[in-house]
DNA sequence: CGATGCATGTAAGCTGTTACATGATTGC
DNA sequence: GCAATCATGTAACAGCTTACATGCATCG
């Protein structure tokens, strides 16, 4: 008994990204389940995570151990459906969460897979090299509108923040796109 | 013999991101040492990689053991210490890493801390909200400076597709900036 | 009555991290 | 001579992915 409440309370544990955002999935939509959370994730464009099934229904088992959500079966469903809610402490650990995100390592710890490959791109033979850019640009381009319907098919006025996140997409996008397009333009001579 | 050729030719390998870019480094400035790459991750402001010793000696073991980087002992080096060169393997591989960087999940993968929380704010009470907001933009200008300074660094001239990949982590800054700006100001009247 | 979607999970494996461990070289 | 930097690695572990495995619910 002594053990587990010292457990408890040592376990100002550091939540990763994604159950960062499992756990804030949970938090605006209880009582929903892991599929829902996991169907959440999928949905969204210019989400790095698969959020495969490998590493949600573990992650949320832990988060219920770790007693930052509650875990109950719905009785009304044959499936045998779990209902998940958030606790106190995982209101707690959510807004600590949140806070870290003003780090250092955080701020500066944008991953893009395009921009990576720029520093290489003389590798390519110049036609060849046009020719990627081009491609790249398109799909940027269609993945700009892809945001943008996003966007759009969020109120405002219904979920101030998703709407917020979803401009946060679009903008980031938006300089993806012009950043390429000057490249284009800079390599077409070259 | 025939099960080695088997093998190797087998290797189509994917390369991982973080593995791309070692190799990409190593082609660039070949040739170098393990350490060097290590050291030229780590410069690099907006990089998501620690590039631990953990992960990077284990990662060219296996890009020599693969073929696509050769190492040879300095002889004139008292530490043992070991140079790399990228092999014609290797530049296939890369070219292969690089053009895959038009691919969808490339596109769309961008991972970025302080946009997952956007999405949770709520948590926060208005004025914790506020403060936060406030480091927030305040760290991310720091962080902007920092990328114009590394920009201001590369001679176009001297590598241009160094320039060209540090002005997408300037231009991309910048718009994270001005989300974060307009969020503060939206979020002021909350 | 069959397809699609809802729902939960496990097993094996890869990639990367932190922490540890060691030693030579170079510049002050 | 000592501190900082160059240089290489290992061990334990965390976190996520792919692929596998199962079964109920709902709609046409």
């Amino acid at each position: 008994m002594v053990k587990r409440e010292a457990l408890r309370s040592n376990s100002a544990r550091t939540l990763s990204e994604l159950e960062g955002v499992c756990l804030g999935i949970v938090y605006k939509q209880q009582p929903c389940t892991a599929y829902h959370v996991r169907s959440e994730l999928k949905q969204a464009p210019s989400s790095h995570w698969q959020a495969s099934a490998g590493s949600l229904y573990p992650l949320l088992a832990r988060l219920d151990k770790d007693g930052l959500v509650e875990t109950s079966l719905d009785d009304d469903d044959g499936r045998g459906r779990k209902l998940l809610k958030i606790t106190a402490t995982g209101r707690k650990e959510l807004r600590n969460w949140v806070l870290a995100g003003s780090d250092q390592t955080h701020i500066s710890s944008v991953t893009d897979p395009v921009r990576s490959r720029t520093f290489f791109l003389q590798i390519l033979a110049a036609p060849k090299r046009r020719k990627y850019l081009h491609a790249l640009v398109k799909q940027m381009q269609a993945h700009h509108l892809e945001t943008k319907a996003h966007l759009e098919k969020i109120s405002e006025r219904d979920d101030l923040f998703n709407y917020l996140g979803a401009l946060g997409a679009v903008s980031i996008t938006a300089a993806r796109l012009d950043w390429l397009r000057l490249i284009e333009k800079r390599l077409a001579k070259v």
